[in-house]
DNA sequence: GTCCCTATACTCGGATAGCAAGTGTCCGAGTATAGGCGG
DNA sequence: CCGCCTATACTCGGACACTTGCTATCCGAGTATAGGGAC
């Protein structure tokens, strides 16, 4: 099991995008700027963070990304869905149905006691992503980074801006 | 994100053979015919079973396999990580230490917030995993499994046993 | 000076290659068994 | 009748192709802006 990699840098952008002034918007470039990371394939995530209805895209000569609702209304849970799809991660096939010792379909009225436990452990994985918020990451993030690294941002931010 | 098809594939396998008497062993060959799966498939999964030592392997004529130890010690996941591997599904490549704001790695001291919220969710997924053996799985299935199912199995079971 | 128009440059969006991991399969090494042989 | 030896057949184990999905990239469609010109 793994997860994307794209995962990472979406929420680390929505992150960047919740410092964002509403009534402006970031452009992946510099977003993709701003973490290294290869501008064409953050822009596929981008999309679908935007195809998601997380962030709202801003057409035109100083357009770019925002954040599409406050972000202590966007959960870990949102992006990561977003990003990687909203399909469980454990398909149960009901191999249980096949074989010496299968039997009408109507004789198993309840999900197979594998996928019960798998979908449990999803539903408590999903559980913890969806109690923190984009809100909370930026409030650890500007806790724990160092005042440098806080200015360094500001000021990077500002020269974007311009 | 998903988990690949032997996990699904190698639970059921470890519930099968928690029914085989101890002093016996049941081919790859037999469990992927009780549950119609591509034997030469099955094998792998099994050698991953085997080389975490949650099953046994017995080479020889009469050989095949049996659990290594009572099926109430082994955990569902005992038997993920042993097909899936460890390796956390999220992987964080600390990208907050790139780019223009970053500083020197010193100035980093806890785990990135992002990380760190993605690893407890593994975490709350690991315990719900971690809380249900084969033998819970076993005596869920012999409660929900109609008692036609059960008398054909237990027919094949002393036919493979032959 | 103000308004409008046009050309521009910059933005997103979807369609397009490359690659790694999961999926599926095969044949060879090793061993307990079954049968035959000798005592 | 009993013990031993050999050949056998069956088992697991690791090495080998194939396919799907993730990774990475590009160029075209669309739009707000900036500048220039007319009034």
């Amino acid at each position: 099991m793994q997860l994307g990699e794209g995962v990472e840098w979406a929420v680390h952008a929505c992150v960047l995008l919740a410092v964002v002034p509403p009534d402006q918007a970031l452009p992946a470039a510099r977003l993709a700027e701003y973490h290294e990371l290869p501008s064409a394939y953050l822009a596929k995530q981008l999309q679908s963070l935007a195809g998601a209805g997380i962030i709202t895209s801003v057409p035109g000569r100083r357009g770019g990304y925002r954040l599409a609702r406050p972000a202590a209304d966007i959960t870990v849970l949102d992006v990561v869905r977003a990003v990687e799809g909203s399909a469980p991660a454990f398909r149960c096939s009901e191999i249980r149905q096949r074989g010496p010792a299968a039997v009408g379909p109507e004789h198993y009225p309840k999900p197979c006691g594998v996928a019960r436990v798998m979908w449990a452990a999803e539903e408590a994985w999903r559980s913890v992503l969806a109690a923190t918020t984009v809100h909370d990451l930026l409030v650890g993030v500007t806790t724990d980074a160092s005042p440098v690294s806080i200015r360094r941002a500001v000021t990077w931010m500002q020269e974007a801006a311009r």
